[in-house]
DNA sequence: CACCTGAACTTTGCATACAACAACCTGTAT
DNA sequence: ATACAGGTTGTTGTATGCAAAGTTCAGGTG
């Protein structure tokens, strides 16, 4: 692999280059079709969260592919970007692995996730309007419902819906799609315990709107740390049968 | 793409996946040679913050692979690895366009480092040990002579290398690989005026220092935090023409 | 002259093919 | 019986081929 040469396609490479990149941003946003590689990225994440493809266990790419109905090359494509996200390992010569998750891995992402989320609802207090927080205790509302009736699943989306709003609010784009992503692979990590700490829960919601409300800063921020600091310790405390 | 059907590989798929699985994190890490991916990966990203690869240019798969003298596949599935962490933008249908950072991220991006910084040094000030206080000092030695004979290079590196140090420090590597990919694209968001503020920024560290070796954490966060906040200043002062 | 239309060309996306490598298994020697 | 060697099988890594989608440009039309 050479590298001196001064790439070819400098600054205008083809008709494409000049175009698209003086044009931006701007670029009419046509909505295309998804490749196939998306589908089998999703597909994939959804058969790691549910347990159909095991922590540990070897992904053999043909199985994938015809399973999925696909040639591999889709797949090895979605596994690229599996990797990079933490869902499998990738071994030189050897392929892919579901990710195993350690005990002290799963309180590093816990950890991670209770910084990101801080902060997200600082900027959340700072930014919020009205009609924002008209919107968080809609959401709100949905969720206690869902715990009244003991609705499992409705207090998960509920929650989750919650919190990614929260994050929207932010207006901060990177941190929300770290927040995503780290949100994504914690939900895997301990997915058993989720919905168990159903009503405490939806308290400290209330407050955490209360202070976004208010455009409390400070108080916003403490209260998602202490919110999220309670679910770290549920992890922690949860029934030896729950861990992964 | 059908989706019911129980993945026949299960539990126990072929030889490798049992034992692999089994064997876990305790499996033999034998070096195996980096597959030629690897190296395009590498190779991209170098040419991306060089600059020789300009932000918008659209990249032809072909054109890199005959550049690199490999074929398209190992190409893109580099690609695909870039695009998620916001190197390239994937547009299906049209290919790989090297991302174009915009004042607006580059902000948020320096928004979410100086949150994940801090976190780091709070955890590096839990767990310094003795020896991690003299290896932060000669680091920080290297870095003020760096500055004193106006070696740039030398002065990035040093502040680097401390940085990536403190992270370690604080013993939680999914935040220190966050932050490293984190810190990679902010460096190229505004390599021009990288080393700019070199005199302060090193005075700033031997505080950091300090408060790392008294195991004050609360200290070790302000001082990051606000050491961080300051190249967010830096770069919004910066002449015009630096901006990207 | 601006705008639309369609054909030629370019590039991506996916599938297939093949070589290199790793794990496994069998048979033999000790 | 155990340890080792060599063949065998299975899987990955890379290259190539082909169809579909996108872009450009020429020429016609209002």
């Amino acid at each position: 692999m050479n590298q001196p040469t001064p790439f070819p396609g400098d600054v205008t490479t083809g008709r494409r280059g000049s175009r698209a990149a003086l044009s931006g941003a701007a670029a009419k946003r046509v909505e295309r079709p998804a490749p196939l590689r998306q589908a089998v990225y999703e597909a994939l994440i959804d058969l790691i969260v549910n347990r159909t493809l095991q922590p540990g266990q070897h992904l053999v790419e043909v199985e994938l592919a015809e399973y999925l109905g696909v040639s591999r090359q889709p797949v090895r494509e979605a596994l690229q970007r599996l990797q990079t996200e933490g869902w499998v390992d990738l071994r030189p010569a050897q392929g892919a692995f579901v990710h195993m998750p350690t005990e002290e891995e799963a309180d590093q992402l816990l950890s991670v996730r209770a910084v990101l989320e801080t902060h997200s609802a600082r900027l959340a207090a700072e930014r919020a309007e009205e009609a924002d927080v008209d919107h968080l205790w809609e959401l709100q509302a949905r969720g206690q419902a869902a715990v009244e009736v003991n609705d499992i699943d409705g207090v998960v989306a509920a929650n989750a819906a919650l919190h990614a709003f929260v994050t929207k609010l932010s207006g901060n784009t990177v941190l929300a799609e770290m927040i995503g992503m780290v949100d994504r692979r914690v939900r895997w990590y301990y997915t058993p315990i989720a919905g168990r700490r159903g009503a405490d829960s939806w308290i400290e919601h209330a407050d955490l709107i209360r202070a976004i409300s208010a455009k409390d800063v400070e108080l916003a921020g403490t209260i998602m740390t202490q919110h999220t600091d309670r679910t770290r310790q549920a992890y922690h405390d949860r029934p030896r049968g729950d861990r992964a």
